[in-house]
DNA sequence: TACAAGTTTCAGTAATTATTGAAACTTGTG
DNA sequence: CACAAGTTTCAATAATTACTGAAACTTGTA
């Protein structure tokens, strides 16, 4: 029987593009390109590992696109290559481990949304100015209570990324539910 | 004394611009427009409520640009209305309390990035499918973690908002560094 | 060294998102 | 009601960001 004829394959096939498209959707949310998104929720969800000859086809985009994309989430740590022996080309797979991937995703997104805001704060809370001047104070006390609060959030956040699976389950579902 | 002459009100003056030229480029990388940014900035570091005819001005933003990035910042809860009895003239006033504009934004932000998405997700586990399939199997799964995380994120960020000082400080600090 | 099979780069173009500016609208007042 | 002082809307345009496709590059093999 061909695959293609088993209503449940053909369901599953469907339920799969639907994820694609929706990891796509949902990307542009999240500040990332519809390609990255989409090149990664078909990795999550193919077994086995792909081309970039493959995602071109899959997914319609174009080899620079595919190649671009690819080693953005090879940086990201979200996939990895696969080399087969005695094959030139190259394979990839994605992280699977959902933890580990979240993990991922908050590392970049930490450093692409906190660790510069974080660096010129503290430039500008090191700015001089008249302690006697109640303007400069209000300024300045907004501004330490931002640094805190970027401080916070990057250590929870670095917390987060440190997190055994079962540390992260312990505490988190233990504390905060 | 004008206070221009004033050295420190000056630096000071100078270091209001920075901190609303970071704010602008930091509003980018998290997913807000520049002039939103900016303009929160603005309102957050003027002790004095400021007009729609204020913020075009120290802005350089047309009326229609200042007049929906208002309407935004309100929907966020970002700013509040002040209106002067026997004035016409609407001005503006920034939420100071950090931990409150914290809030906003993390209420925001799960609108826009998870709540769609755990939407959506719920409608793709719901899909039948053949259970002795090991390829549905895994798709399943991994849509079962992804669920899974989405929830947890879900609920940690509901609990962040609903947060009051004290708890915050004393659940996080003591718990996570 | 020449070639084949692949990958990367990047200038040009397409798609998307933000902004302007002018017209339409609202509202208080004589 | 007419007008003044303000606000909102939205079609047109500008700015930004993503994508294509072809040329340049890399690397293994004979």
């Amino acid at each position: 029987m061909n695959p293609n004829d088993n209503p449940a394959t053909t369901s599953l096939a469907e339920a799969k593009a639907q994820f694609v498209h929706l990891w796509g959707v949902s990307g542009t949310s999240w500040g990332v390109s519809k390609t990255l998104a989409q090149v990664h929720a078909l990795l999550l969800v193919s077994p086995a590992a792909l081309s970039t000859e493959d995602l071109m086809e899959q997914l319609t985009i174009s080899r620079g696109n595919a190649s671009m994309t690819v080693r953005e989430l090879l940086d990201w740590g979200l996939i990895y290559k696969e080399l087969r022996p005695g094959e030139r080309r190259e394979y990839f797979v994605a992280e699977k481990d959902m933890l580990q991937v979240t993990r991922c995703i908050i590392r970049a997104r930490k450093r692409r949304e906190l660790d510069q805001m974080k660096r010129t704060l503290d430039q500008l809370a090191a700015l001089p100015g008249d302690p006697a001047d109640a303007d400069y104070r209000a300024f300045h006390a907004a501004l330490t209570d931002i640094q805190q609060l970027a401080t916070v959030s990057d250590k929870l956040l670095t917390r987060l990324m440190q997190a055994e699976k079962s540390w992260f389950w312990d505490k988190f579902l233990k504390l905060f539910m």
